[in-house]
DNA sequence: TTATTCAAACTGGTCAGACCACCTGACCAT
DNA sequence: ATGGTCAGGTGGTCTGACCAGTTTGAATAA
C-alpha cells in the first residue's frame, strides 16, 4: 500500500509558477512590465501580501525589479551577478570550497584555450597589464592577490563567453577566501613568487600567440601548482 | 566632490542582510531554527509582512525552509537543486544557449578526466547501462536522447564532484531544448547513429580503464562532433 | 496657442490586526 | 500503553489602512 504525499503549495509559489510559465511561453520578455500588485490581486484572487511575497522571491534571484511608484519589471540587465545569492550556500557547505576550485580549474583550463582562439586586442592588453602588475609587486601579498584575481577575470572575459565570466565572478568571493593564505605564503618565498610570475607570463604569451594547446597546458600547470600550495 | 548613493534599502532586504551576516559569522548553521515570525516582529520592530517577504526570498534560493506549524529553519539538505532558479535567467537570454553548451563542453571535457580517475564501481555500471540503452534503441530519437542525457548525468556524478553534477543538472533543461533536434537528425542517419554509439562506448571504456587522457580526448571528440551537428 | 504648474490617480513599501491550518506537548480517559 | 482532547505556539493568508514615490492631465499662466 502506497500513499502519495499531500502537496500543499503555498500561494506565492503558485504565483511564481504562473510567471515562470509565461516566461517559458515567451509571453514575458526582458523589460516587460508586470501588472500592478493591486491588479494581480483581482485577477488571481489572492491578497496583495502573497503577491509581494512572490515578487520579493523573484527579485532575490534577480529576475524582476520593483521600482517604487513605477511598477514591477522583468529585469533588463542581468549585469554582473545574478548568481550572487549562491555565495550564501557556499558558506554553509563544508567541502564546497574544494569542489568550487575544481570547477574553476575545469573551466579555466578549457577557458585558456578559448581565449587563445578568441582574445581581442583589448583582452590581451588587459591580461598584460595584470602580469606586469604582478611583476612590479613582488613580495606584496595584497597587490599580488589582486593582480592574480584580475588576471583570471580578464582571462574569463577573453574567452568571449559572457556566461563564463559571470559564473567565475559569482564564485570568486568564496574562492578568494581559500586563496588568500596561499598567496601570502607564495610572495614570502622568492622562488615561488618567481614561479607565479613566470606561469602567468607563460599563459599570457601563449594566448597572445594564439597557441591554443600551449595556453591550455600553461593554465593547467599553473592551477595544479597553486592547488598544491593550498594543502600546505 | 563625491556623493554616496542614497540607500533606500527595503526593509525585507535589510532583514536578509542581517541573516546573511549571521551566516557569515557562523552564528547560523545548517538545521538551525530561526526565531518565529512574531518574535522577529518585536525584535526588529518591523511588520510580519516584511519578515515574510524576506523569508520567501530566502526560501526561493533554497537557503531556508518554512515548515507550517513548526518554524523556519536553515535548510539541511541542499539535496536537489539550489541552482534551479538559474534556468529562468537562461530562458530570457538570447545567445545563452550557445554559451551554455560551451560551458558544458569545458566542464565535461575535464570532467571525463576526473571520472576516469575517481569513478566508483556503481558509477561505471550506471554509465555502462546507458551505453547499452543507446545501442538497443538505434533509430529511436526519444530513447536515444534520454539515454544520452542520462549518460552525461552519470558522468557528472562519476566526477566525484557534487557541484559539477548539480550545476550541469540545473542547465540541462535549457540545453535539452537545443539538443532535441540534433538527436532526431542523428538517429535518422545510420552512420551518425553508429558514430554516436561508438563515441559513448569509447568514453565509457576510457573511464573504466582509468585512462584519464584518453577519456578527456574521447569526450572532446564527441562534443566537437555533436557541436557540428547543431549548426546544420 | 504654448508652456508651466500642480493636484489627482496611479504605482510600490510598510504596517497592524485578524483568522485559519498545522504541530507540539500536557493532560485525561480508556 | 493507547488514543482523545485541548491549549498554546507557529506558519499561511487576507483585509484595510497609510506612506512615498511617479505619472498624468486638466487648469492656469505666459
Amino acid at each position: 500500500m502506497r500513499f502519495n504525499p499531500i502537496k500543499d503549495k503555498k500561494v506565492y509559489e503558485q504565483i511564481i509558477d504562473q510567471i515562470k510559465e509565461m516566461i517559458y511561453d515567451g509571453k514575458l520578455k526582458k523589460g516587460d512590465k508586470l501588472p500592478s500588485e493591486r491588479t494581480l490581486t483581482e485577477e488571481l484572487k489572492v491578497s496583495r501580501a502573497s503577491i509581494r511575497e512572490a515578487f520579493s522571491a523573484l527579485e532575490m534571484i534577480g529576475l524582476i525589479e520593483s521600482r517604487h511608484g513605477e511598477g514591477t519589471f522583468i529585469k533588463e540587465n542581468n549585469d554582473d551577478n545574478f548568481l550572487k545569492p549562491l555565495s550564501l550556500h557556499f558558506m554553509l557547505e563544508e567541502n564546497v570550497g574544494k569542489e568550487l576550485i575544481e570547477i574553476r580549474k575545469m573551466i579555466e583550463i578549457s577557458g585558456a584555450r578559448f581565449a587563445a582562439w578568441r582574445a581581442t586586442q583589448e583582452d590581451l592588453e588587459e591580461l598584460k597589464k595584470w602580469v606586469i602588475m604582478l611583476e612590479e609587486n613582488r613580495g606584496n601579498a595584497e597587490m599580488s592577490r589582486m593582480a592574480d584575481r584580475e588576471f583570471h577575470y580578464a582571462l574569463a572575459k577573453a574567452t568571449g563567453n559572457e556566461l563564463v565570466y559571470k559564473f567565475l565572478n559569482s564564485i570568486s568571493e568564496v574562492i578568494d577566501m581559500y586563496l588568500a593564505n596561499a598567496m601570502t605564503r607564495i610572495v614570502k618565498n622568492e622562488n615561488k613568487n618567481s614561479a607565479l610570475i613566470r606561469q602567468h607570463r607563460r599563459i599570457y604569451e601563449a594566448i597572445r600567440s594564439g597557441d591554443e594547446m600551449l595556453a591550455q597546458k600553461a593554465m593547467e600547470d599553473h592551477l595544479v601548482w597553486s592547488e598544491d600550495l593550498l594543502e600546505v
